[in-house]
DNA sequence: GATGAATGAGAGTTCATTCAT
DNA sequence: GATGAATGAACTCTCATTCAT
């Protein structure tokens, strides 16, 4: 076999490989997970039913590989650059956010059912099993938002009173509901300002800004310095004279 | 037949119906809606199978019948209750998180697991149908909040800008969200304290209270330094010449 | 429901299993375990597949059932009857042969087809697990044997150093495997005479009489008593001279 | 290609059936025929699954394969090497018995399984077909015992009036038996002095020897003793009158 | 000659639901 | 009203075998 039809050999089994998913992905998202079976993904993927287990060895497996591509080729690598390219911490935290949403919104219209389902799935199957595969690809892909609020922390951002545990809880938990409700009654239509409908009051909970000093003590503080600036010009114009 | 025999029989009737609610109900949460076949749940609850689909119908009118069970017995009288008891804001939210935390894992001790793998059937089933008796269901006990945020802007106790969508977002999304992750590492283990971890930053996004000056007050006394600035600066350019 | 009614629904449950394990035996006997599809036995006895496994659990449950079925039916009550009935030894084991070898043979007419095939069955799936049923139905039944040859050795019949496990293997080990090629040649014809070909030369080597004391012996005993009948008849014709 | 080339060609190839059914017999000993499927022959054969079929067709020519290896590499050549050596027809017995036995234990701890196993893949598979291969092979093989009994009758160690078919059901029926059985029991620990159990009784009822009298002889000598029997009763009349 | 991806028929089993009793 | 035997479609998954490379 030359190395030429090696390669054609292997962009067809990924291939093969792609389009399974990509059906099952889709079925999923629709139906759901145990609405689906697999001799109607076989179909949809236009392969046989042997293939389908001859590629993921059950239908498990192949939820687990459906979860796998979608953090390995689409939440992680975008969330990454936007943690390089985005340095304030407001703007990285919206980005992140809308990168989040509109990941599981995009693509199979619906792909968040399949993470609701899915948790179902994990308890059935998996159990409590810590070493679960889709723990890891979970935990590598909330380790980019506690990176944002760390680094807002240490710049002075965020207050510095933050737990990391509770705050994914407040960003993914709101983000994953809010996607929830609100394509349930208007699909992916604004779904971006509805995002920044979410953060806008967790934001003012998180942020340092406005404060550890308050409004008041700011506007207090900018009081002083006008006064000392004034008790200033005072001496100068006595000295003056 | 008596009044009394009929009574009687009206009474045995209830209780049949509530074993079997309550058999269904701890299988469904321990083991999931699809991993539960109505043989176990008739077994568990000591009745035939037949009797089970004389009852509710259906596996699903029987998933319908907990959570309807679960809405009016537990969740809305108890919220009602909270709203009626406490005044203050903070107070109340507090108490409706707890509640709506500590019912979704208590008893059963997974009860939300049901809610997640219910959603999963509500949309698998009952499809878009905008008229599901669960939605009616959700809409009253999330009405509760929607009271609570209300009466709150009026008092002065929240921001008067806050929406009523992304609030039930943030707070049941948080919430669940947040319940699931800690029953997955603790248990019910202080739950109630996470409760408060995850509400005080959400609270900070809120809250009125500490803004002991609006921005508009804000802008005014910072107008007023500005113009008190430039008074001084024209004394000093005065002053030069 | 009468005590009628309910007789005659006994009857029809019991009359149902009697015909799928009919079915399931002569599937099993004709073209074993493994090429017998669970699908087939129920088309053979006239139910659906459901029923097969709301009668048996499972296809191994099924094969259970026919062997429980055949020992405690076929197998152990003739054998109980035929020690009851015979009391010399030869025809004991000349009777157990016969039944255990025609009642292999009979009904289905490759009923031993199955005891073959299962031996595998019950290695591969109840593994090594001496507590096998079939283990515990198998040791009731060679307890027959294992009597006669008791009583056997007490009446003085049989040599009495003879082991009990090697005459199990003896017996039905010859019988089993003479069975099988006696069948593949003349199938049931002739049986009941090659069970006595088989039979001799065992009996031969088990039994006393000929044998603690040897033909030799015999005759040698013989030749004593009529020395000693001569001597006396000499004895008396002097006396009488 | 150079015949040197060629041979070591053909080497490799006689090394890789070789390879394969090791591997085969290894698994089907272990787990059984229909429990092994291809793809696990072919992973610890270390070739594809596609070289399995190159090479043996099918799975049940792969088990021919097998038991056409066993009988022309193992039993047959010690079975002749035996009737070569030993001359007296115990010790034939003996060694045939041993090395039947030992030889189904031996290598794959359980090659007895396969046997077992295969005479229901034989009669599924090859049905009544009395050309089958395997027929020949046992033939063969078979030919062994009865070489050994007829060499025995004509040398008077053996009755003369013993059937060649009976004797060989007696002789492989016992062992198979007593070698499923012991093993089932305690492995191949003391399997020999067991295989010693079993032929005991067995020899005492096929041998000649010890019969110094043989039946002829016997009613001989009984008519001899009934003579003079007569002859005294004869006397004792005479002498009364 | 060797590979291993692809096949698709068929396996055992489950299950919500029905209905005669 | 209560039962539970009966159903049969549908499920996931296995497997010997084929064949293009």
């Amino acid at each position: 076999m030359t190395d030429n039809a090696r390669r054609r050999s292997r962009e067809r089994l990924e291939e093969r490989e792609r389009g399974i998913l990509d059906a099952a992905t889709k079925l999923f998202a629709t139906a759901g997970f145990h609405a689906t079976s697999t001799r109607k993904i076989a179909a949809a993927a236009g392969v046989s039913e042997g293939t389908v287990f001859h590629y993921f060895g059950s239908k498990n497996e192949l939820m687990l590989g459906i979860l796998d591509r979608f953090y390995n080729e689409v939440l992680n690598p975008r969330a990454a650059e936007i943690l390089d390219t985005i340095m304030d911490t407001r703007g990285r935290l919206r980005a992140l956010a809308v990168h989040h949403v509109s990941s599981l919104a995009a693509d199979s219209a619906l792909m968040m059912r399949l993470l609701q389902v899915y948790v179902g799935v994990d308890l059935e199957i998996l159990g409590q099993d810590k070493q679960s595969p889709l723990r890891d690809l979970n935990r590598s892909y909330v380790g980019h938002l506690d990176r944002a609020v760390r680094e807002g922390i240490e710049r002075g951002d965020l207050r510095s009173n933050l737990e990391t545990r509770p705050l994914r809880d407040l960003f993914f938990g709101t983000l994953e509901y809010g996607l929830r409700t609100h394509m349930y009654r208007h699909g992916t239509e604004g779904l971006d300002s509805y995002v920044d409908a979410l953060l806008e009051p967790l934001w003012e909970g998180l942020s340092q800004s406005h404060r550890s000093k308050t409004p008041a003590q700011l506007t207090e503080r900018l009081e002083e310095a006008c006064e000392r600036l004034e008790r200033t010009a005072d001496r100068w114009e006595t000295a003056k004279h």
